[in-house]
DNA sequence: AGTAATACCTCA
DNA sequence: TGAGGTATTACT
């Protein structure tokens, strides 16, 4: 390890890559509003409950029933970071569910945060989150899709028939081409609930689900469950379960190499525009998303990210997208907790190391995550 | 498939 | 203008 790499020398050959237009987007007010949260409130929400229900609206007052899980934070294991990428291949599927089958039990099939196996009523806690949320992603919801004037719900709707359609309102899913076949019939309740504000998301599952039910659907929507069926389930997320017989392999490319008794058949560019999107609305750089929940460097996911490469042409890249899907899986506040434990802990921090090896006091070291909310 | 590094962009 | 963030690309 003579020459560990050779450092390109800054030859400012000009690169062209004017040539995207961003979209504008006021992002550090909404950091801001990510900072308070998982710094102050998302720091407190696992030591001191108490304190965000002692001065919130009375409807956070239904978190009183989910603060129980909240201490279970402080309690359970602080996220035993990333597990080898390799691990979580395969095996995060079974949703062994023991004493209640049909509950509003999800179960956060080990990974990155595995640890937290939150046992609570459906959307009790999204509609908390979406309490403590409101601050910040109404406001990006208008950047984002302020051209069509759509309210959220409406854009939801729409995509209900046309899930790309909402999602194309972020830049760099502007340019969608016209092969939209992947999958997706169905992919229009989480596509749009994801996007949603969490209370959004409750309106949206009582609308759909009635009242009875309501649970019901978001269960589904957060969790996996494989149907005995032969025939190829659009999960609402952007996967298709394909049973161990019915593989096609012939879908536009996007075809599927399954091994064993499961092929999870992830669209990669659904799940792309689902990250990218859920990135923008949160405030989440790149840099934290990449380290903390793929355990990836920031240009690898940026480059995920706009050039996903179809399932069908994915090897081992197929993990990477795995958490990524996994992790839109994942309640709100259980994301956060990922994105915080996982480098506020200095879990990863061999992730960081290898960025200091530089030693190089003048650059403003932006993947120590050392100011950054996370 | 990913990392590292830097050019470039947007915002406060 | 500086800082934070993203896109791009050479290299492994």
């Amino acid at each position: 390890m003579s020459s560990p790499h050779a450092r390109p020398s800054p030859s400012p050959s000009s690169t062209p890559r004017n040539l995207v237009s961003h979209a504008p987007g006021g992002r550090t007010a909404m950091v801001s509003g990510m900072a308070s949260l998982l710094e102050g409130s998302g720091g407190d929400y696992r030591t001191d409950p108490s304190a965000l229900s002692g001065h919130l609206h009375s409807s956070i007052s239904m978190c009183e029933t989910g603060m129980s899980l909240s201490n279970t934070y402080t309690t359970l294991t602080p996220l035993q970071h990333l597990p080898p990428i390799s691990t979580v291949a395969d095996k995060f599927h079974h949703p062994h569910s023991h004493h209640h089958p049909a509950a509003h039990q999800r179960l956060s099939a080990g990974n990155v945060s595995g640890s937290f196996t939150l046992m609570r009523e459906d959307h009790r806690g999204l509609t908390s989150m979406g309490n403590l949320y409101s601050h910040y992603p109404k406001e990006i919801s208008v950047a984002g899709m302020g051209h069509g004037s759509l309210s959220p719900l409406s854009s939801g709707l729409g995509s209900l028939h046309n899930s790309q359609q909402s999602l194309s309102a972020y830049g760099p899913s502007a340019h969608l081409p016209t092969d939209t076949k992947m999958l997706s019939p169905v992919s229009g309740f989480e596509s749009h609930a994801s996007m949603l504000s969490r209370s959004d998301q409750e309106h949206l599952a009582r609308s759909l689900g009635g009242h009875g039910h309501g649970h019901g659907l978001i269960s589904n929507l957060n969790s996996m469950h494989h149907h005995p069926h032969s025939h190829l389930h659009s999960q609402p997320n952007g996967a298709v379960m394909m049973a161990d017989r019915e593989r096609p392999g012939h879908v536009a490319g996007q075809g599927v190499s399954g091994s064993g008794i499961q092929a999870e058949e992830i669209n990669t560019k659904e799940v792309a525009q689902r990250i990218t999107a859920e990135l923008k609305r949160y405030s989440i750089p790149q840099a934290i998303f990449a380290q903390r929940i793929l355990s990836r460097s920031q240009g690898t996911l940026s480059d995920l990210l706009r050039n996903p490469k179809p399932w069908s042409k994915l090897k081992s890249g197929r993990e990477t997208f795995r958490r990524m899907w996994k992790w839109l899986q994942e309640p709100e506040f259980q994301r956060m907790s990922a994105l915080r434990l996982a480098g506020g802990s200095g879990a990863t921090g061999a992730n960081k190391l290898r960025r200091q090896k530089r030693g190089d006091p003048g650059q403003p070291d932006q993947y120590a995550s050392s100011h950054s909310p996370f």
